[in-house]
DNA sequence: GGGTTACTTAGGCATATGCTTAACCAATTG
DNA sequence: CAATTGGTTAAGCATATGCCTAAGTAACCC
């Protein structure tokens, strides 16, 4: 439960990259090898690996390696977590807003049928 | 468009905190002024408002001041962008895994029809 | 007007991040 | 087996981040 938060710390934070949204794009396309996540990105191989490094640390990417080429494939499951949160904080906010509606409803009712002005 | 691409890096920057993720469920429950929201946070209340100026950056609160007291909610139309590149990357790679199925369940109906083994 | 409350600004420090180049290793391939 | 390809490790540097304390401003309260 308390390392959710941190867990969520790890996805939002490797969400929060282009070059690390362009890996998640490519990869949400089909697996792919480390080079050919990096060849579109205006970065050297190394600096590459390690947004590679955070995605896998967030659990958003798996990867295996075979010979020498290590394929990358995304884990569709991880990003749940983050859809959840903010899906939970909506029906919060949608709760207190529809509440809020309610509330000004009963005012315009009680005006119409109690005391004019 | 290209301007997204910096205001998606805010978005799960932003979001990427636990601090500021306390801040935005308090906020999702209701309007709050700034001390409020700085207490019960393990820092001070500098540290609090700067992680409150990145979360107007990212959109994600707006604040107005009123006499001495600064309110702050939530702006919920901002959590879209965020949801919406979620929801885009599991649509790609659900269609995918479809085709992917497609295809294998057609080799087994091939095998099924032609030659066996 | 003097004290308190609520925030704001400024300056500074310690650590983390994001990138680089250089060197290295291991699997293919001619 | 030498050269190439794909990836990995290491060292280092420049900048950004996250926090602090101290000092300042502006409204409200007696």
């Amino acid at each position: 439960m308390l390392n959710q938060l941190a867990e969520l710390d790890r996805l939002f934070h490797a969400l929060a990259d282009p070059a690390r949204r362009a890996m998640v794009e490519r990869l949400s396309r089909g697996p792919a090898p480390v080079t050919e996540l990096a060849r579109p990105l205006p970065m050297s191989l190394p600096a590459a690996m390690q947004h590679l490094g955070v995605l896998e640390a967030a659990g958003l990417v798996r990867s295996e390696k075979i010979g020498r080429v290590r394929t990358c494939a995304i884990e569709p499951k991880a990003f749940g977590l983050a859809e959840q949160w903010i899906a939970a904080r909506r029906t919060e906010w949608e709760l207190r807003l529809d509440r809020l509606g309610e509330y000004l409803h009963s005012l315009e009712e009680g005006e119409r049928d109690g005391s004019g002005d």
